[in-house]
DNA sequence: GAAATATATCCGACCGGTCGTTCTTATTTA
DNA sequence: TAAATAAGAACGACCGGTCGGATATATTTC
């Protein structure tokens, strides 16, 4: 980084890249994505990309993270800034429906394209895309037994499985939206984990009124 | 086919083909399976798969179908055999867990991998794809449909939600039992659908005692 | 029934094209 | 000037697909 701030010219052109890769690699997989088609549609050659990066797994490596960055900023941060509890879970599932439904990146979700993509393939790509994905569901967790803690959520929660049926919504969601129609799926993701917190939370001012 | 009902020998090949393309097609994908390894799996030549499909993507339709058989025969069929109602959606569900968690397929589930292998992929494979979820998503509603009309859920059911909400589960069970234990996971999708069917029916005989 | 013919099936060799990657060279930046 | 950054050309490997010919099977002919 230069004195004034402003990042160098390599730093700028890796971000560049990275926010591309992470944007076509939604739609086409991270495998799926050419080197020459990523560098054409950034206007720049192909043979540039290696002197920032060694191979193309290790700009596979970059773009999961910087994906995982993304999902940050517009999925955990938000959700963060409500107040813990059912309503924090809620605002998280929100803000994941919204992000598939704004369609942030144009090809649906990064993480549900490459984890598919890279399930049955071994290697180090597929090791980070599981821990991300362990990170996730941990985090999930978490929210649920501070729900707990609370008391907005009986004692008798059984916390891996109310995270695992929050997450199986948002899965179906990225998956079917893209086959049958949007509206309808993310109206199904939203409604369901609606009334999975309604059944379960005894404190009726916690959640939204409504039918979602 | 022969007089004395023996499959003509192009036609065992074709099945033969099919049926290991829908095996490594689970694990890689259909676009991501080469030809050459398929060819090279089943001991044959490549340019011999080009006697019986005209085209990589036709053969890629034709494995669609073959699978479509295949879950057909392995998931539908069981469930049918059940008695109409809340329990043959059970069954229904059940018999994808035990697909699933059999590894039956080696590579996992044919459809949830190329559904989200062609989600961005436009073309004749995608589009068969598409009928292929959609008949499989009014399969559901009519069986909850049945369920209603049995007076084993209660009127008020939203049908096409109640199939989303059961759907999800295996789906996410799908993709998360690569990543995630697989155990844990097959047990949280049974669970989850046991608990949403016992939520709904107020006749408990119809489902199974205990945590499931 | 045997020979001859037609057809279905399959293979090895090869093509053009795309892939990830490397090497050499030029240009910018500090 | 030295280092960082970029481009261009070319590589070997692999891809889907084609082609002529060999082999097995079915059908016809005598």
């Amino acid at each position: 980084m230069n004195v004034d701030g402003r990042l160098a010219r390599g730093q700028r052109t890796r971000t560049a890249v990275l926010d591309a890769a992470v944007g076509l690699a939604s739609a086409s997989g991270l495998d799926g994505l050419s080197l020459g088609h990523l560098a054409e549609s950034l206007g720049v050659s192909k043979s540039g990309l290696f002197a920032h990066w060694r191979s193309k797994e290790e700009l596979q490596l970059a773009t999961i993270d910087r994906a995982v960055a993304q999902w940050q900023e517009l999925i955990i941060a938000p959700a963060l800034r409500t107040s813990r509890g059912v309503r924090r879970i809620h605002a998280l599932h929100e803000a994941r429906i919204e992000f598939y439904a704004g369609r942030v990146l144009p090809g649906g979700c990064f993480f549900a394209t490459t984890e598919f993509e890279f399930n049955a393939r071994p290697g180090a790509v597929r090791d980070r895309l599981a821990e991300v994905f362990a990170a996730w569901t941990a985090f999930l967790e978490r929210l649920v037994t501070e729900a707990v803690e609370l008391g907005e959520l009986p004692p008798t929660t059984d916390v891996a499985l109310l995270a695992y049926e929050i997450d199986a919504y948002g899965i179906a969601a990225a998956m079917r939206s893209r086959l049958l129609d949007p509206e309808v799926t993310y109206r199904h993701a939203r409604l369901g984990v609606l009334n999975l917190l309604r059944a379960l939370c005894p404190d009726p001012a916690l959640l939204p009124e409504g039918p979602a």
